[in-house]
DNA sequence: ATAATAAAAGATAAAACTATCTTTAATTTA
DNA sequence: TAAATTAAAGATAGTTTTATCTTTTATTAT
């Protein structure tokens, strides 16, 4: 469904809205460790969240990753256009490069309501909305 | 969504059905030609489909691939299996290993609906129905 | 100022996916 | 049985994605 970076990039963006209370911040290990991603791999990631704002980051001793209270309201579809693009929007199933409703390829119809809903679906969820959740100890960002 | 390998073996097995009427089969280059695919890398993707028993070959002259009534029935889910494996099935859209009822990813209860919808939809749809799209002339497997 | 800390950036490498080219094997027709 | 045809199989190559390692820059505390 998406790419193997934009799973990182959400298990962190909720992993931060976390731990980010009370002004804290997160270092790149702890997140790493917090959603089970290599911790290189994960740096990159960070660092495209940063440079598109969907993150805050402070250098130096004490320094590492947080978010505002505006950064809590990005949605799910923020972040997978900031990693993945607009493909999950506009890329035809079948690979065709133009395909409308005026130019459909045979399977246009049937998943244009499942493309629907999971737009609407990762438009409507923010971090916040993960926020409690993880609090309550039943959902989880990795396994064991 | 699928991988392009999976694209192609889709829009193959459409235009396969749509050629082999009257027992008539279709060599790798028209199929190729027809779906805007390498003919090449489509080669493949038929051995696969071949193999698989999706598909029907004959080698030498006035061969090709075809399919018979049964293969017809073939639905979009068993193509998608055939090619990507189980992906859509059983994966975490978070990528965890066990994500279940009972040790849900934060997003899992999200998806979980949208991922029942898509099943069912390439589930309930085969090969055969988009025959008759295919005819209307109001739909296609390449541009131009 | 200096040393320590932690993100940012750059360079490299491994793996997977996509694509191409060449050879082989099977089948049909003459 | 020989030539032609076409799928099957094998080998190679390019591209993208995923991952790792190293160096640099910014910040803080001493």
């Amino acid at each position: 469904m998406f790419s193997k970076s934009c799973e990182y990039a959400i298990k962190a963006m909720i992993f931060v809205a976390q731990k980010s209370k009370d002004d804290n911040r997160v270092g790149i290990k702890a997140i790493a460790k917090g959603t089970d991603a290599p911790e290189h791999f994960m740096a990159k990631i960070m660092q495209d969240l940063s440079r598109r704002k969907l993150i805050h980051s402070v250098k130096g001793p004490n320094g590492g990753f947080y978010m505002d209270k505006a950064d809590l309201k990005t949605s799910i579809a923020s972040i997978v256009k900031a990693i993945d693009g607009e493909v999950i929007y506009t890329d035809c199933v079948l690979g065709l490069k133009v395909c409308s409703e005026k130019n459909p390829c045979p399977v246009h119809f049937e998943f244009k309501e499942i493309k629907k809903n999971l737009i609407k679906m990762i438009e409507n969820n923010t971090i916040a909305d993960f926020n409690d959740k993880l609090d309550s100890g039943k959902f989880f960002l990795k396994n064991k």
